[in-house]
RNA sequence: AGUCUCGUAGCUCAGUUGGUUAGAGCACUACACUGAUAAUGUAGGGGUCGGCGGUUCAAGUCCGCCUGAGACUACCA
């Protein structure tokens, strides 16, 4: 490039003449750049930083210790004096005063001026705001100042490239205007005197999450620096100091009383008048500033001592709060005191680790050498549904009264609790406090609806005694172990302040376990038959979840919880109060505690065996187009061991009659007709034979029935890998049955089932019988029948019908509340004949088959 | 910049001390069920577990780097 260069040209031509590591350039001197004024004592060298970057340029820096914290400690270490003007009062001063304009030469010291100002450079910047917004003469399009002094140097031929840079500076958050930093004097309260005791108390606090207790908050710790506690407000809480003119008299006032006796002393001075804070009522006089900056009181040698003017940090009052709230030590004792403090637990935004934690945590160190919270939640913030922080300018707020109102308060909350662990953000999306409503509040109020039905025709009110555990049916039993489990868990997920975990137990407790299995399959058990221990066993025992329930959800879902509470008490009158009377509300009641004697694990591991293989039928049918109207003869499943047998023998009943198979018949390990897959267990094979562990798989996925079958007797097997032989035991090897042949066959893991498809001519008939059942009880419904009606059915003849009906009769009539079963041997014009027949419903009975019938009350 | 959290199906989330086909619910599609019916069952599609590299016989899981989102603190020369 050439090095001739005119005024105006845009680029300044350079050479690089030497690259150097920025340590090599500290302690170097260079000329002042803006030499209007020159400091007090030699600034312009090179030093050393650690907060500078080398992102972007050289990697030198001005720095500007008036006007920046890091500025000033790293200008303090290297002996750098700050640019300071003295005043005419004579008092330190930065370049820029208060109102954000350099100082005017006419209200610097005189002195100061003369020796240095250079007065000729300095008059052309003398009074301007450097920034434009603190001008209201100026407007953002006139030239900033900025500009200004960057075209000065490149007049100058100081600079060597201008770019516009955007800071993102502080601004005020009511103006919008850019703030300014500015050294000022402060009162502090010396917390790092207490530091490693606030580390170590931090340590018996149950943080939720951990990692903010430990990390955040435990590394905010670790660097605490003292903490400023005063501010330069117009309103507020004042700091109760009083200090002389040359501050070395003060006082700090810790009552009212104690001021107000302070003042009657300078009253006697006669610095005041009169002494408005001896009355005892608070609304006679004010303690905020700027009413309390009236009072001025006495020293103890006669002087006037002011109140200085800062006041306290509105944190102060946050962290003071669990004194503050019964106004200890004034109004209670200490004694009354440690009844609320420390709190059990507190919650708050994750965002208050410099706030509300930190204040509450530094007051109680330091007054009572003592914790202010045992537990908190530090919760995470709520977003939009795509993650985005909620904002009034982006319009993407949720209204939450509008939820509410749509929803309900419990839908909300437990949508929130249940769908992230508070401390994790949340992405809040409506559509998921439907799936609540509907999921939760819709399944558990059908539920209840259920319930409430059957136990209102049947006037049932939990009036009978008891019945004992022993003597209720295994489904009983095995609901009120899940909810014994469940209160165990539930209670547990309470105590360690996960209520997400206690949320997703209880819901999906609702819905698997009592609402699809238990009342699925205990539906008849409600309806069918007389008032017989069986059926207030099935009461009781599904009263008893509810209330449960009830009682269990209540912390996330109070008013749900109450009236669900409520419906149930108020009729059996089983809780009461002191008085004998119905309690009033599920939450005076007790917190369920957990019976451990109704938890049967082996009867919960059969029921779960029972859902899965009732599962794998259904979809066995599904596959074959069998549906479930239609009996089956046989279900066979290969049992491994003796102990799998008894265990389904105990839930045969349940499973024949959920999926309508007549039998089920076990296959013993030794039969041959099952073709089995043998896989390796890496779990146990892994530490043995590490790199092997390819080679041996391979060869199991291979193995023979035959030598799969010597595993299985011999407990051992010997395989060939690489030349080598290997020895595995049974506990090596996962068998599983992989098909039985001439049957439908399901596997699901280690379970694996085979269903008799053939229909014979009986099962047909009996899947007639069903299908009649169903169409009668549809049309039933259609008609708007009670439940409790009982009718009488006439249906056009067929001959197939006929054999069903002499076979199934008393069936039919049992399911359908069915006076009266006849087949009339007319052609359907004949039917519409009689009056009786009306309307007419033409129904496919079986496929093909399509039969006039008619039902009427009796 | 430092500290911390999070990133798994279209969405919301599980995922044990690393163990071989990564799950659930919602949504979608199809079929069934129908005296709980704004419910239910079965089946189906849908995943390079943010990316790259490493440790290991084996990584969603452990380590390093990067990246995206958020919070706090400092700074923004």
């Amino acid at each position: 490039m050439p090095m001739e260069y005119a005024q105006n040209d845009k680029v300044l031509p350079y050479r690089i003449i030497k690259e150097t590591k920025g340590r090599d350039l500290v302690g170097m001197e260079y000329q002042q750049l803006l030499p209007w004024i020159k400091p007090l004592e030699s600034a312009f060298r090179v030093i050393a930083g650690d907060f500078v970057t080398t992102d972007d340029g050289t990697g030198i820096v001005h720095i500007a210790p008036t006007f920046g914290a890091d500025d000033d400690k790293v200008a303090k270490q290297s002996g750098i004096p700050p640019l300071i003007l003295i005043d005419k009062e004579g008092k330190r001063q930065p370049m820029v005063d208060r109102t954000g304009k350099f100082y005017t030469m006419d209200v610097l010291d005189n002195d100061f001026v003369e020796k240095h100002i250079n007065k000729e450079l300095y008059s052309q910047f003398e009074g301007k705001y450097v920034k434009n917004a603190f001008n209201s003469k100026l407007t953002e399009k006139d030239m900033s100042l900025d500009v200004e002094i960057a075209l000065a140097l490149k007049l100058e031929g100081k600079a060597f490239k201008i770019e516009k840079h955007t800071h993102n500076y502080p601004h005020c958050w009511r103006t919008d205007k850019p703030i300014l930093y500015y050294p000022m004097d402060s009162w502090f309260i010396r917390t790092t005197a207490i530091k490693d005791r606030m580390i170590e108390l931090n340590k018996t606090i149950n943080w939720k999450p951990e990692s903010t207790g430990t990390g955040r908050f435990g590394n905010w710790l670790e660097n605490l620096v003292d903490w400023n506690l005063s501010r330069s407000r117009y309103w507020g809480t004042p700091l109760p100091i009083w200090r002389t003119e040359d501050g070395k008299e003060e006082i700090c006032i810790s009552s009212v009383a104690m001021l107000s006796k302070e003042i009657d002393k300078s009253i006697e001075k006669g610095f005041m008048k009169e002494n408005k804070y001896a009355s005892k009522d608070y609304l006679d006089f004010d303690l905020h500033r700027p009413y309390i900056d009236d009072v001025v009181l006495a020293s103890p040698k006669g002087e006037k001592m002011m109140r200085e003017t800062d006041l306290i940090d509105v944190w102060f009052d946050s962290g003071a709060m669990p004194y503050a709230q019964v106004h200890y030590p004034f109004s209670c004792s200490e004694e009354e005191l440690k009844k609320t403090f420390p709190a059990d637990f507190i919650a708050e935004g994750v965002d208050q680790t410099r706030g509300w934690f930190f204040t509450l945590h530094a007051i109680s160190t330091l007054v009572f050498d003592s914790v202010a919270f045992k537990n908190v939640v530090s919760n995470g913030l709520v977003l939009d549904k795509n993650g985005n922080k909620m904002s009034k300018r982006l319009g993407n707020g949720v209204n939450p009264f509008d939820v509410i109102e749509k929803y309900g308060a419990d839908a909300t909350r437990w949508y929130m609790i249940s769908n992230s662990q508070p401390w994790e953000n949340l992405k809040f999306d409506i559509e998921g406090v439907d799936e609540v409503r509907r999921k939760l509040f819709g399944t558990l109020y059908n539920t209840y609806s259920f319930f409430a039905l059957y136990a209102n025709i049947d006037s049932f009110a939990y009036n009978e005694k008891e019945i004992p555990y022993k003597e209720r049916p295994e489904i009983d039993r095995w609901i009120l172990s899940e909810l014994n489990s469940l209160i165990k868990s539930i209670d547990e997920s309470y105590n360690e302040y996960e209520p997400t975990r206690a949320a997703r137990a209880i819901s999906s407790f609702v819905d698997e376990c009592l609402s699809n299995w238990y009342v699925r399959l205990c539906r008849r058990r409600f309806w069918k038959g007389e008032y017989t221990e069986d059926k207030i066993s099935a009461y009781q025992t599904l009263y008893t979840c509810l209330e449960t329930l009830s009682q269990l959800m209540s912390p996330i879902a109070p008013f749900f919880a109450e009236r669900l509470f409520l419906d149930l008490n108020n009729i059996s009158s089983l809780r009461k109060d002191k008085d004998n009377k119905p309690i009033e509300s599920v939450h005076y009641t007790d917190f369920p505690t957990s019976n451990d004697s109704l938890i049967d694990k082996g009867l919960e591991e059969r029921m779960f065996l029972a859902q899965k293989v009732s599962s794998m039928v259904l979809s066995l049918r599904k596959k074959n187009n069998l549906r479930v109207r239609q009996p089956l003869q046989k279900i066979l499943i290969p049992a491994p061991n003796q102990e799998f047998i008894s265990q389904i023998e105990k839930v045969e009943q349940l499973i024949l009659s959920e999926v309508n198979v007549k039998t089920i018949e076990f296959l013993s390990p030794e039969n041959n007709v099952l073709v089995k897959k043998a896989k390796a267990n890496f779990k146990t094979l892994g530490p043995k034979f590490g790199s092997k562990m390819k080679a041996i798989a391979n060869s199991l996925d291979g193995l023979s029935q035959e030598r799969i079958a010597d595993i299985e007797k011999e407990g051992k097997i010997i395989l060939d890998i690489n030349n080598e032989e290997i020895e595995l035991l049974l506990s090596d090897v996962e068998i599983v049955t992989q098909d039985i042949p001439g049957w439908v066959v399901q596997n699901d893991g280690n379970i694996t089932i085979a269903l008799d498809t053939t229909i014979t001519e009986s099962l047909l008939k009996e899947a007639i019988a069903r299908e009649l059942v169903n169409r009668i009880q549809n049309i039933r419904k259609d008609q708007l029948f009670e439940v409790t009606d009982f009718i009488r059915v006439e249906i056009e003849y067929n001959a197939l019908l006929e054999e069903v009906i002499q076979e199934y009769s008393e069936y039919i009539k049992g399911e359908t509340l069915t006076k009266e079963l006849s087949l009339r041997r007319v052609g359907v014009s004949a039917i519409i004949g009689q009056q009786r027949f009306e309307p007419i419903l033409k129904v496919d009975i079986i496929e093909g088959i399509e039969l006039a019938i008619n039902i009427s009350k009796v």
